[in-house]
DNA sequence: GACCAAAGGTCGGGTCAACGTACCAAGTGG
DNA sequence: CCACTTGGTACGTTGACCCGACCTTTGGTC
């Protein structure tokens, strides 16, 4: 029975590092906050839309209404969500949602979604360019003209542009890609609102969308994922440039 | 205060309903038994190889060892660990790691599995190309060495394979798709258990294996993401062949 | 104006996962 | 034979989560 042979010492490669690091799934309350949060901060529920009742949206969740209430009574003081009582009363998103300035956390939790970005845009783009339909492109098409038609401030502006690229996640037609894409947005939003944003920036960056649109109804893949990563390296040259040494 | 609007009823879009799905993350027991498990299936924790004594384990996994007990006990009861007793004892990885026969349980869930595989494979592809040192290049040559050496049986073929595919995350240097790629091979191994592989078909796919590596060491970005796509259809049109009419 | 229905808000008790600690049992090496 | 390392067991504590009953506010209806 003595079998010798400790932990592979030579083939401590990353992966089996990764095996043993710290489990900790999330609780119930924290996910709920996090889908709820992330769904309002990225823009899919937009202010003054109302939520279903507690009761019907503690069982569409399948989860019991005081986990559910936890969850609403964060979002509620972090000014995220407003409640009102009575008939006609419900809970609605919040007119004037808190600007989501985080203080910058974990640095090399950034590069991580910075690369995993990558992987799910392009992916996304890669399969929309096989299988979009012509309404998929319809709502893509729908957020770069509301882009170019702001133009100046920045807010509205970021707000169409997420919804363009999770249009891109839906037109890959991929369930989990879309969930995989609406979390990056979020993880993103925290990290966007640090940095500055020249109009002709906008405009380029806007450029490449409906060039992207192109290549997707093209079904050109190839083109579409190289535009896709192109479109990305925008954003992070100028984030790594701000962003202090790394290891 | 009355507000009206029912959420939204034109923009019931993919995005928004995935909002509303059920919140259940996993238990702490539940994800250790994923971590090591699929550590295990994957060949990252060959077997024969010892794991950490239990106390130490636990405390690197920042659980309580009787969570991580459970654990390990589960895994021992599927016959994927063995457990000695006594100094020079430990837990093992078992010799003979029952095969994963899954039984195919949600369908829909593999599509999602395949479509996330391509953003996984090809965002890593990608990334390589524009990072990989040599050592990472030698890293996956000699799993490409390794398969062509085998050539008959399928189970050490595999086992290679995926160690390539781990290698190609960790070329990009990104912590987080190391960790998605082993997850999405280990989600794979479920369903590839369940089709037939003739030898033509793998040496082909070792061709491209080779191939890539080329592509990367030329730092050709598009053109390893679009092999490694084309490489992933390969396994897919075999798949989709045979899984039953899906919506 | 009385009443009802539909919402959010409160309370108390029950269950179970996870933790921590101490202790038992087995086997190996000195 | 002793001591030490390592897996196995037991038990009490905490806290997340659930369930159900009830209160409070508020707008609509008769």
């Amino acid at each position: 029975m003595a079998q010798e042979m400790y932990l592979c010492a030579m083939d401590r490669s990353a992966a089996v590092e990764a095996i043993f690091e710290r489990v900790q799934p999330p609780t119930t309350f924290e996910e709920t906050v996090e889908r709820l949060g992330t769904a309002i901060k990225v823009g899919l529920l937009p202010p003054g839309s109302r939520l279903p009742p507690e009761r019907e949206l503690a069982e569409q969740l399948d989860i019991s209404r005081s986990t559910l209430r936890q969850a609403l009574t964060a979002l509620v003081q972090s000014g995220h969500l407003v409640a009102a009582r009575g008939r006609g009363g419900g809970t609605f998103v919040a007119d004037a949602p808190p600007l989501t300035a985080g203080v910058a956390p974990a640095l090399d939790k950034f590069r991580d979604v910075l690369d995993y970005r990558v992987a799910i845009e392009t992916g996304a783009a890669l399969l929309a360019a096989e299988r979009a339909e012509e309404e998929d492109l319809d709502r893509m098409r729908e957020q770069v003209r509301a882009m170019s038609a702001i133009g100046e401030d920045f807010e509205p502006y970021r707000r169409a542009d997420i919804r363009f690229h999770i249009a891109l996640a839906e037109a890959s037609h991929s369930h989990r890609l879309v969930a995989a894409m609406t979390e990056v947005q979020g993880d993103m939003s925290e990290l966007i609102g640090l940095i500055a944003h020249p109009e002709e920036v906008l405009a380029q960056s806007n450029a490449q969308h409906a060039k992207l649109i192109d290549l997707l109804a093209a079904r050109d893949a190839t083109g579409a994922a190289e535009l896709a990563r192109k479109h990305l390296e925008g954003t992070e040259h100028i984030l790594i440039a701000l962003l202090p040494a790394h290891v």
